[in-house]
DNA sequence: TGGAATGTTCGGCT
DNA sequence: AAGCCGAACATTCC
């Protein structure tokens, strides 16, 4: 569920709520929703909600919380507890509840934040971007969804960027050149601002911290709609296996 | 019943 | 070293 749009949508509604109210305790309903040990909190200042590649950082004035969301990760303000809430972070006024089905999330302690995340997608500039990508020779799609290379892109981001780039799935990287580099830089930033502005894509359970699903999955042209019509050029959407995972894209319009 | 699902990580192979 | 693959994690849905 979780990719950047997602993961900024939830930093931006929680935000209002949590931003400088101190933290009481996190309660672990399920054990594996800890990632590592953390610290008492006890009386730390929430000075900041925001996203960190697709994860949301809360930042105190004693270190951070890491929320990684995993695959069905949720964060709620003043959510109610249900079967599938893994811990709650209390505040000294309201509370945050972490919610994940599948429990692929979790929340971690960090003094600062990761060394190991390559660049935001909306932050590294056009040369920046293609001069990383004529180092690589890895297939494009594989180097999108890996978080060393750039933060914050997933399985549902990188098939509707290729596509609106008009770039096979299958291309190594330093084959694109720089034209089709600069056209998957802009094409990039551009699905993921417009994704951010329509709330996110809520293909399954996603919804934001105040419980408002997104939109952008209406805007959707390849992903999950293998055996469908191109949206360009009526032509059928494949979908194939691509670093483990399921890779839809249009044969005619994404030439190899 | 089997396979796939928005993700990450580890071990092994080339 | 870089890249790729399979497996594992837990749960639901079709």
């Amino acid at each position: 569920m979780p990719e950047l749009p997602e993961a900024e949508t939830i930093a931006r509604t929680l935000a209002p709520h949590v931003e400088g109210r101190r933290v009481r305790l996190i309660r672990f309903l399920a054990p594996r929703a800890r990632r590592g040990p953390i610290p008492l909190l006890a009386g730390c200042r929430l000075r900041r909600c925001r996203r960190v590649g697709k994860q949301v950082a809360l930042e105190l004035d004693c270190g951070l919380l890491l929320v990684k969301l995993g695959m069905t990760g949720s964060l709620r303000w003043r959510g109610s507890a249900g079967a599938y809430t893994r811990a709650v972070i209390e505040l000294d006024e309201g509370w945050i509840t972490f919610d994940d089905i599948r429990q692929f999330g979790s929340i971690g302690w960090a003094p600062e934040y990761p060394h190991s995340l390559g660049p935001d997608p909306l932050e590294l500039s056009e040369a920046e971007f293609r001069a990383r990508l004529a180092r690589r020779s890895a297939r494009i799609k594989a180097l999108l969804l890996d978080q060393r290379f750039l933060r914050g892109l997933g399985n549902i981001y990188a098939d509707e960027i290729l596509f609106a780039a008009a770039i096979h799935p299958l291309a190594p990287a330093r084959s694109l050149g720089s034209e089709r580099a600069g056209r998957l830089y802009r094409t990039m930033r551009d699905v993921l601002e417009r994704a951010i502005a329509a709330g996110g894509s809520s293909i399954s359970n996603y919804v934001d911290a105040d419980g408002r699903p997104g939109s952008f999955q209406r805007f959707h042209q390849v992903y999950g709609r293998a055996g469908q019509s191109c949206p360009r050029c009526g032509g059928t959407i494949a979908r194939i296996v691509v670093a483990q995972r399921g890779t839809h894209f249009c044969p005619r319009c994404q030439r190899r």
